[in-house]
RNA sequence: GGGCAGGUGGCAGAGUGGUCGAUUGCGCACGCUUGGAAAGCGUGUGUACAGCAAUGUACCGGGGGUUCGAAUCCCCCCCUGCCCGCCA
């Protein structure tokens, strides 16, 4: 939620900034500030008339004490508090509708981001290794896992539906060896520590994140009640701290999650869905941190270089994007993808969003911490997806397949798994 | 699922219609004291909104109502805790 004095104040450069995301977003500006115009005139009249209804209301208590009459006083005075109700009934309807049209504004990105209309614009700002070369055609990830029998596509559909997959023996021992060596690597050696939230979550905390209101489709929610299944862990984990006053030695806080995540996929169907890539549910292990505002984007890149570390470990060829104005997400005002290189389906893969939120998040969250003036300035909130499992599964297959039709996994994960290949 | 009790400042905990943004204690900050610390003493200690400012307004879980006036009375909702039942 941007900060509506940014945009009084500065209203060219707010509306120049939503308006290089090209959604035209802009066009609300004009209409925020109207509503902000006529509350402000509303307020300064209820206050005043609040404010002589108090100081008499004060004279009629102390005259009734000393047993005096009132009456002179408290002639006019019931027109006077209907006359406030009456305004107040109007102020509190301009402050919901100015609420609500900040809340569908996304944030300004920031002023070295990339300027563009979609994906086609994003830069690539890193590369790592390079695709690997094979003496034989490599194989879709689909093929392989089946002929291993690492995942069972048909026992999801079965149980579940289609979007949904089962991990079968050496599968699904590889991915609860890829979820110990994430967990391990961030809490060990990025500092990060390890917390396991719950999974559902109530609405409040989905508003804290900027699900609500505007993504209610893409969320599973429980019929009859008011709990949601978290789409990522960035939720539970960002909303550790709503509603909080934290001291500035607190920060900066940096917390690594393993989470399931569930995502409706709402009109995707039959887009990209094959195999592993697109499901309803998959396993991820997820970076937040929460970081004074002066400190954010340098934050923002200790958690990128963190994210990237997990596939340069894993020998993984993979490439950074930077997402351009128009292909950012809502919440974010800088924001890298990090894709991973998958030869059997010759793509690249997303398996990690690293974002800054700067104090968008704050804000809805009412998140902040004290200063060393004493002064509660809100935080700026990064998270990044350390790591979408069954994509770098996918990735890790596909890069490690020999012509034998076994998997040599790369040497960091020998111990976790339990051994050099899948066979 | 059944029954009960509660939600007040960082925390604990008073306050049942008027000078209460709220007694007090703890905590915290600063000062005095001390060789230094503890103790003790003193002072201070919320947030948001409006305003150039002086200042004003709002906030005792949220919303509505009664009243000249509500933390206090009435209604609805949300949340938390406890007991019983059921259950991994």
């Amino acid at each position: 939620m941007l900060d509506i004095r940014l945009i009084r104040e500065n209203t060219e450069k707010v509306k120049e900034r939503l308006q290089v995301r090209g959604k035209g977003d802009e066009a609300s500006v004009d209409l925020i500030l109207e509503v902000d115009g006529k509350r402000r005139e509303v307020i300064a009249q209820v206050e005043k008339l609040k404010a002589e209804r108090n100081s008499i209301s004060k004279d009629i208590g102390a005259r009734k004490a000393k047993g005096e009459a009132a009456d002179d006083l408290l002639a006019g005075m019931k027109e006077k508090s209907d006359l406030i109700t009456e305004l107040d009934k109007q102020q509190t309807d301009l402050d919901e509708q100015q609420r609500q049209l900040l809340l569908s504004v996304p944030n300004l990105p920031h002023a070295a981001c990339p300027i563009g209309l979609d994906a086609a614009a994003n830069p690539v700002v890193r590369t790592f290794g390079e695709k690997p070369t094979f003496t034989f055609k490599p194989v879709e990830h689909v093929a392989l896992v089946e002929k291993l029998g690492l995942v069972d596509f048909a026992a999801g559909t079965k149980i579940s539906g289609s979007g949904f997959f089962v991990l079968r023996q050496q599968g699904a021992r590889l991915e609860r060896a890829l979820l110990n060596f994430l967990l391990d690597l961030h809490t060990r050696e990025h500092g990060y520590t390890e917390v396991s939230p719950p999974f559902l979550v109530r609405e409040a905390s989905m508003y804290g994140t900027g699900q609500l209101p505007k993504f209610r489709e893409d969320m599973y929610q429980l019929e009859g009640e008011a709990l949601f299944l978290a789409p990522t862990a960035e939720v539970p984990i960002t909303n550790l701290h709503r509603e909080e006053i934290l001291n500035r030695n607190q920060l900066p806080i940096s917390y690594a999650a393993y989470t399931p995540c569930f995502r409706r996929e709402a009109g995707s169907a039959g887009r990209d869905n094959r195999g592993m890539i697109r499901v309803h549910q998959f396993d991820k292990v997820e970076l937040v941190k929460i970081v004074e505002p002066q400190h954010s984007y340098e934050q923002l890149e200790t958690l990128r270089k963190h994210a990237e570390r997990v596939l340069e470990l894993l020998g993984l060829h993979y490439r950074t994007i930077e997402l351009c104005t128009g292909d950012m997400g809502f919440g974010a005002a800088k924001c890298y993808d990090i894709e991973v290189w998958a030869p059997g389906s010759d793509s690249y893969l997303e398996v990690s969003s690293c974002s800054n939120f700067e104090d968008f998040q704050a804000r809805r969250m009412n998140l902040r911490y004290k200063t060393e003036e004493k002064k509660n300035v809100f935080c700026h909130t990064l998270n990044g997806s350390g790591t979408a499992l069954p994509r770098l599964f996918v990735a890790l297959i596909e890069t490690g397949q020999q012509e034998d039709g076994t998997i040599q996994l790369p040497p960091v994960l020998h111990s976790y798994f339990g051994d050099s290949a899948i066979r």
